[in-house]
DNA sequence: GAATCGCTTCAAACCGCTTTGGATGTTTGA
DNA sequence: TCAAACATCCAAAGCGGTTTGAAGCGATTC
């Protein structure tokens, strides 16, 4: 069934029934609806091949995720920003499509999903440094928004971000407050613009305080488990060992968490723990009290928040571009506790 | 820069041009060298859009992603699984479409994929026990392939799966054979299917040997880090603790692992746990060494799988259904050993 | 030398929708 | 009362490709 047969059925010229259905105004109110009830008894819906052909647009949004050196991408977090974005598409008719590749066709990719037409704008996952994509999607002229900021790039672009080095500066104070002052940084891997941002909180507060940062306490790796408790327990074994960590994610506090029970310490007494906390549906820090004090983000709001600003863009490509900060909750578990006096 | 316009500037009909570009036999090859260059010189790219409604295909595969009451599946293996699937459309020139919907508009969202055009099939992710979808596709006639099986469904269809049963049959008979006589199982939630099949290959496993399975030593909850623990937990405190654990994933291995750890046992030692492996890509089971000794089955992999045997069935409607079972490998880690002696 | 054939190429129809530029009948306003 | 304005509806021309059916043409066959 399509619209030409509709409109025969009907007795309509097809113009008519696509106004009708379209909602636009020049179509008497008596026709659109025995259009519209016709297109549900019938079963009817617009080929969207057609219309995409028709419009020109694509209605849809590309997210491309490099794999192999750079596999960093393919994590939880990914996923549950994946999630929130994807509600927004939803519920926009827009449909999300996904490239994984290899991350040497990274460039390659976004200017095929432009050329040929694919998508109508994209988001730009993990940012570093200097990120080149945002200057080739600009060169190319796709709408993009950015997951995080890049440092370093001169123009202004999209962004959505939270504000990492507000969150870190804010536990560290924290800890610092409870009195410790040899307090561990488990950073994760410091290309990223989101740990540098981290780190620049962590050493601005220590500083503030008069602290010269410990680099022996600072470590930055991929944030999993194993890294998370490698760190720790290395940390642990030093002669003077920190009283407290921040760890950059629920993952490698676990493995932080680890390293200070295997250790023998207890964790919140002994040693503090602070992480920051994504807020990943299926990996809750506790249910009514926390498990780690954290600072905590939901990642997959700012999918739904991001996915918004892009659809917005796409909308109003002439608007100057949208920024957007957000700020983490520090959130109180049971991880954390007074410095021990030695 | 499209067709007509490159035709125009080679002095050929957009024919011509059309053939030689999707390498068809009827053109010279003289021709087509030069319509391939001058495509590669002005940067010219065949508009998908269009190509979609002249072939009728949408060059596109579906996931469709349920949220709210049954968010289990915005989960850690679910994006490994995209992206090995994803690296499998990449390469096949297919579009992957995410579709995140509320899961009650789950059947008009396929219902939708269908009439609308915007793919040629779907995967059907987390199947249950008499899963409606599969009646549901077959009815609307949208080619798909299960990652799973649906116990309970009578007709065959396509489906890629892990012998689960096999895999926790294997690893309780393990445990067994170490002399293991108490083994909890800390297993999913068991309205999913896989999660079925792994009871059974540990009751079986057990029974074959003599022991009525005992059904304190069974939980069934989501596959977290504190359901893990807080099953475990409960379990060591019984009069007659378990001395060995079967862990539905690794991050329920973790909780069991912290249970064990902070019952004052040592893992491998007193408590032993096989957990099974997806072999994600951020969340490694060790290196040289795996930390748990685990059944192993890289959903990567299943996903390159399920994406080819998807692409397949597209491009053959009329053949059988296509299954494939794959199989766990047993891999020896650090987290078992012998049962002690009481 | 006419008919046939294979190799190339092309014109035109088509995919299913949107959208422009009327056409038609009805009101409205002076 | 007549022109202008309005309310509805339609034919036809795209959108940018693919594909069918046919034609041009030199070579081969009879």
């Amino acid at each position: 069934m399509n619209l030409k047969e509709l409109a025969t059925k009907l007795g309509l010229s097809p113009t008519t029934v696509s106004r009708a259905l379209n909602g636009y105004p020049e179509v008497n109110e008596t026709t659109r609806e025995r259009v519209v009830a016709a297109a549900k008894r019938h079963n009817y819906h617009q080929n969207t091949r057609a219309i995409r052909l028709a419009t020109g647009r694509a209605m849809a949004v590309g997210h491309v995720i490099p794999i192999a050196t750079r596999h960093e991408i393919v994590n939880p977090v990914f996923a549950d920003f994946i999630a929130g974005a994807g509600e927004t598409y939803s519920r926009n008719d827009y449909d999300m499509v996904l490239s994984v590749v290899p991350d040497e066709d990274e460039e390659a990719t976004y200017r095929g999903l432009k050329s040929k037409g694919n998508v109508d704008g994209v988001i730009v996952h993990a940012p570093r440094m200097n990120d080149p994509r945002i200057a080739l999607l600009r060169e190319i002229g796709l709408p993009f928004v950015v997951h995080g900021r890049a440092t370093g790039t001169a123009d202004p672009y999209c962004w959505l971000d939270v504000n990492n080095r507000r969150a870190f500066q804010r536990a560290t104070e924290f800890l610092l407050d409870l009195g410790h002052t040899r307090i561990a940084l488990v950073n994760g891997l410091e290309f990223m613009d989101f740990a540098i941002r981290r780190r620049t909180g962590y050493v601005d507060a220590l500083t503030a305080r008069g602290i010269t940062p410990d680099p022996t306490l600072m470590a930055s790796d991929e944030m999993t488990e194993i890294a998370g408790f490698r760190a720790a327990t290395a940390m642990l074994a030093l002669p003077q060992p920190p009283t407290a960590f921040l760890a950059s994610s629920m993952i490698s506090g676990m493995g932080v968490r680890r390293a200070v029970e295997s250790a023998g310490r207890v964790l919140g007494r002994d040693v503090s723990v602070i992480i920051h906390d994504d807020d990943l549906s299926y990996m809750k820090n506790g249910e009514d009290v926390p498990i780690f004090t954290a600072t905590r983000s939901s990642v997959r709001e700012a999918g739904r928040l991001a996915a918004e600003m892009l659809l917005d863009v796409i909308a109003h490509p002439d608007a100057g571009p949208q920024q957007r900060l957000l700020e983490a909750e520090l959130i109180i578990g049971q991880s954390t506790g007074p410095a021990p006096r030695n």
